[in-house]
DNA sequence: CGCTGGCACTCTCGGCCATAGAGTGCCAAT
DNA sequence: ATTGGCACTCTATGGCCGAGAGTGCCAGCG
């Protein structure tokens, strides 16, 4: 733990820096609202934060930068629970109050908004079909040697697969397949196991299994969609443009992405910090994550992508304005 | 038009600033194969070159770098009709043979495909539904103030939109407007007009229209989705960090993305060059677009984004193989 | 004893200059 | 018409210097 003073001066440097993205010396830090002490008291502190890796110098007689320690203690213990400003949080309400329409433009939507309002990537998951349970399941013949499985689930999610025919396959057993399927997962989990006592023609059967393999990849998760909103914004947040590339290239990765949430989630974390990512190419970004509810339960994250020095207690209510609002959104219906 | 000698030194500069990206002197070109004469007379050609406007300086002494002007030139007279190397034309093969699945994941993929093989940003824009045939279609409630519109297509896409009900709407009424909806409009294009001539409950009428106009704007193409992949390759491509930003910017516009793509095919192009393109930031870009084709009819467009100075021959080739047989693909099933 | 003003020191950054080199335009010779 | 030669122009590079920022340390002060 730290003195209160050493704490104040690492929260100035870090607010400082952020805003700034310069090295910030110690005369500024003195002049700082809510530090009564001098420049050279400063000094004598940070080179003990320094010592104790919460600073690093780029070079003698540069000022201070924040270390990843020294962001990881600054949203742990420093960080203003900052309630979103006024007009954002108008924005927000407005933005679900007039939000319409169907699921997937709508988180599309919400990682647009979630950008405007924080300037950095946004993330979002679409919520896993496991809570959910089928409205609405059948078999599609859509040419000779295909057909597709397309379930609606309570959640408004739309769940679909291809599937190989035979040529020989009839209209008549897609169509036979199609509602035994319906009648055994209508109004349970798409994941369920499907009931197989009535007696069907073999082909039949066989159809129905097929098309029920279909559906399980995608409650494994593999296939939670992503929605990435403001990726132009990380190209304001480096000037290496090659740090960008490579951040660009991870955001291309859906399931790196996805599970990279998933596990900052898991590890109970809401701010991931640079190597904490775990991923070696964010080296230099943050990720803040948060799930949302429907019905309380969590059915998705939502989350925030930017340079290490972001702005944390901003994007921080950001998402968790933004992920309590959409979960409302999503349960009312 | 120019002359044979011209046209070669043109030609040899394009050639070398597409891969050193560096101003071009009359040297380089005079060893270049194909050019029999001496540097002094290709700078006697250089100077005539750009005063046509083919050729720019950047500054005296320095080599010269073409213009819109002059790559213009170059694809419509001078490009080498390049067939696609061995290796890459086995990759295509490669992946649609293997290819298998879901419509958006496959077109979702052919993006990666395509940006892969030229290291440009690539776009698929999906198939518009006004070629396609309604296979089935229905009404599905999902919860006490919402239904889901789904419709499956013959081409293998499912359109949907989310439909807005009274609270005292039964689970009966949006029953028979599904069946209503799916006697008028299974078998027809989408955009049909539904036939109304049943008796049907107002409440029901009411809805079965509100359902078919949820799809009507899917038919204007506004809706067209597009696939977008390699949006990484732009950050290698241009080193001023914020001409990446703004074209990061356009291509997360998907309206401002499908409308420029269906304007230069209007204008019978396959290729715009800068400001041919008709958007301002994309001014330091050229762009490639080409149709795919299912069953004879253009359904959709794929394309290639990368910087002006691009290598215009292979990324052509690439587009031209890959549309032809993401249409192949597509026509088969 | 902790804080602070003072001070010498270090390092970067911007400007300036000179030089090297790339590439040109032109001209006279072929 | 082409070309070798040449003087010229402009950029890029590196060295140098001075200004300025910011430090670490120390001695003095409350």
């Amino acid at each position: 733990m730290l003195e209160e003073r050493k704490a104040s001066i690492l929260r100035a440097v870090v607010q400082e820096y952020i805003t700034t993205a310069q090295p910030v010396g110690s005369s500024v830090i003195a002049n700082a609202p809510g530090i009564e002490v001098s420049p050279a008291t400063v000094r004598n502190e940070m080179v003990q934060l320094e010592r104790q890796g919460y600073l690093h110098q780029p070079h003698t007689s540069a000022g201070r930068v924040p270390t990843e320690k020294g962001y990881r203690f600054f949203v742990n213990n420093l960080a203003p629970g900052r309630e979103l400003g006024a007009v954002q949080s108008d924005q927000v309400r407005a933005f679900f109050d007039h939000s319409h329409g169907e699921l997937e433009r709508l988180l599309h939507e919400t990682a647009g908004l979630l950008s405007n309002l924080t300037s950095y990537a946004a993330l979002v998951v679409s919520p896993g079909t496991r809570s959910a349970v089928v409205r609405s399941i059948q078999l599609v013949r859509v040419a000779s040697r295909t057909a597709l499985a397309v379930a609606i689930l309570s959640n408004g999610a739309i769940e679909k697969g291809t599937i190989d025919l035979e040529e020989t396959t009839t209209d008549v057993e897609v169509d036979q397949a199609s509602v035994a399927l319906a009648r055994a997962l209508t109004g349970v989990p798409l994941d369920s196991p499907v009931a197989r006592d009535e007696m069907l023609d073999a082909t039949v059967a066989r159809l129905v299994d097929t098309a029920a393999a279909v559906f399980n990849p995608v409650t494994d998760g593999d296939s939670d969609h992503v929605f990435v909103g403001g990726t132009a914004r990380m190209a304001g947040a480096f000037d290496a443009v090659e740090t960008v590339r490579e951040v660009l290239s991870i955001l291309e990765q859906q399931l790196v992405v996805v599970s990279l949430m998933r596990d900052v989630l898991d590890r109970g974390l809401s701010v991931a910090i640079g190597s904490e990512t775990g991923v070696q190419p964010l080296a230099e970004c943050a990720l803040i994550v948060a799930p949302y509810e429907v019905d309380g339960d969590k059915v998705g994250t939502i989350g925030v992508l930017g340079p290490t020095r972001m702005n944390y207690p901003q994007a921080l209510s950001a998402v968790a304005v933004v992920s309590q609002q959409l979960g409302d959104r999503l349960s009312e219906g």
